[in-house]
DNA sequence: GCCAACGTTGGC
DNA sequence: GCCAACGTTGGC
């Protein structure tokens, strides 16, 4: 899941939002809001589940890459912010009756010493099939396995 | 349902 | 800040 951890302002509003600052929430946990991409929705809407991993990305940065890990704590339910006309992600063609979009609660697991770079993950012959890497520009994307295991074998874990 | 025009993502 | 790649929109 990408986030963007460098200031970037929408409607006036800073939408940033970077590992540490989903591990200063309240029991560190947090909405993930603001994904307007249909087949990134669906991915949170119909196949997270409670309990699973995902890597926290920081996209959009000096630095791209992998910063962290977080837990599914709550599966897909109408993000209620494309509602709210004053809020930076709005959206007129979504209300409560057919929510046009979704999102799920993420608590935070770790963080990475260092951020492993997108450039080093291309590096990496293990990754080569990585949505990440073949595809890019999609905030929610399916992670296998071992490509799970490696980059976690890879990283360090700080504290 | 095609596809051109337009908007967004996100690395560099 | 540029721009390639890709997603979305809307006219036909």
């Amino acid at each position: 899941m990408k986030a963007e951890p460098e200031t970037r302002i929408v409607k006036g509003v800073d939408v940033k939002f970077s590992i540490d600052n989903l591990r200063q929430m309240p029991n560190s946990i947090s909405e993930w809001d603001g994904v307007r991409n249909f087949e990134a929705r669906n991915i949170m809407r119909d196949q997270m589940k409670i309990g699973d991993k995902i890597l926290f990305y920081h996209s959009n940065c000096k630095a791209p890459g992998v910063a962290g890990v977080a837990t599914i704590v709550r599966e897909g339910y109408p993000d209620y912010t494309a509602f709210d006309p004053d809020h930076p992600y709005f959206d007129t063609k979504s209300n409560k009756e057919e929510p046009k979009w979704y999102m799920v609660d993420v608590q935070f697991e770790c963080k990475f010493s260092q951020v492993l770079t997108l450039n080093s993950l291309k590096q990496a012959d293990e990754l080569k099939e990585m949505v990440l890497i073949k595809r890019g520009r999609l905030s929610v994307q399916p992670v296998r396995k071992s490509e799970y295991d490696f980059i976690l074998s890879n990283a360090e874990i700080e504290g």
